[in-house]
DNA sequence: TCTTGACCTCAACTTAACTTGAGGAATTAT
DNA sequence: ATAATTCCTCAAGTTAAGTTGAGGTCAAGA
């Protein structure tokens, strides 16, 4: 459908970048929610190269699907979203952005202080200590110390 | 063997907080390299916590562990590393973490200033160009124009 | 009109990073 | 000495995030 204000699978895969089996996949995870035509197909809002372009990002600083899809449930469903609704969403989200960049930050120079420090009494290392339960959520050994799967915290 | 200079696979298990499976399995991937008892049980260096302590933090850098075992190759592999050693292997890999912040740090100024522009034209949003095929690597959509398995480019 | 390219669904495969379990041997504790 | 732990190997299961392919429908251009 060229030159219509929504846009085929096939068109929002060109302008996103994506493949299209990987956002047919994304709308089973529901981070978009394409309508159908009478004959089955899918189409999409333009907004929706913006929502597409945010799951890139925040996959790019490590956030998962589902912490991805919780962000943007923030977002109107129905509607396109408005300047509003996105400013809104991503002051939300810079928070976890800035927790996120302050922990690696805090990481960094942990380890430039310690790793390199010799010390053998691991007791009171630095580096030793930070890798914490409490510090590890999304990746790292997987069923850490009661960290089971069903610990359901999103975000 | 308690009071030994070696580790038993529980001892280092309850040392790191690593389960005694994912020793196991980094054993395979290469991370460290237990000799062995008569009887084939593995036996540790007290080196090899620190490892295993720089393993966690890499991955929580979001390292995969293959960039980990790379990077980790630059260590000695038959004695226990060095201060020395520690320092100037921990100097190269500060400009990973360094670089990957800066992204980080940029990425979110990006978003701070596009996210919320509501500008309909996508061609000059920042925050749409910005997840070209140049950043994005280690997570998202995986076989993303051309980036194809056998892209083997570790680190 | 007809055919070629875009779409559709659904099931199965892939990779990374581990975990779980079966079946058996070696240590440690009582 | 015997029971309870810990350890061993190897195969198979698990989750996330997609990809691939088969079999079939729909639409747009020559």
């Amino acid at each position: 459908m060229k030159g219509t204000d929504t846009l085929s699978i096939g068109e929002l895969a060109e302008r996103t970048g994506l493949a299209v089996s990987a956002i047919r996949f994304y709308e089973t995870k529901g981070l978009v929610a394409p309508v159908r035509t009478e004959s089955g197909q899918r189409r999409f809002m333009r907004a929706d190269i913006r929502r597409l372009s945010f799951v890139l990002v925040a996959q790019e600083f490590g956030f998962s699907i589902s912490e991805i899809a919780a962000q943007m449930e923030k977002l109107p469903d129905n509607r396109a979203p408005t300047k509003a609704d996105w400013t809104r969403m991503s002051r939300d989200f810079r928070k976890h952005l800035d927790a996120k960049i302050e922990g690696l930050v805090a990481l960094r120079d942990k380890l430039d202080g310690c790793i390199g420090c010799g010390c053998l009494s691991m007791k009171k290392c630095q580096l030793y200590n930070a890798g914490d339960a409490a510090n590890r959520h999304g990746r790292g050994p997987r069923y850490l110390m009661g960290d089971r799967p069903d610990a359901s915290d999103e975000l």
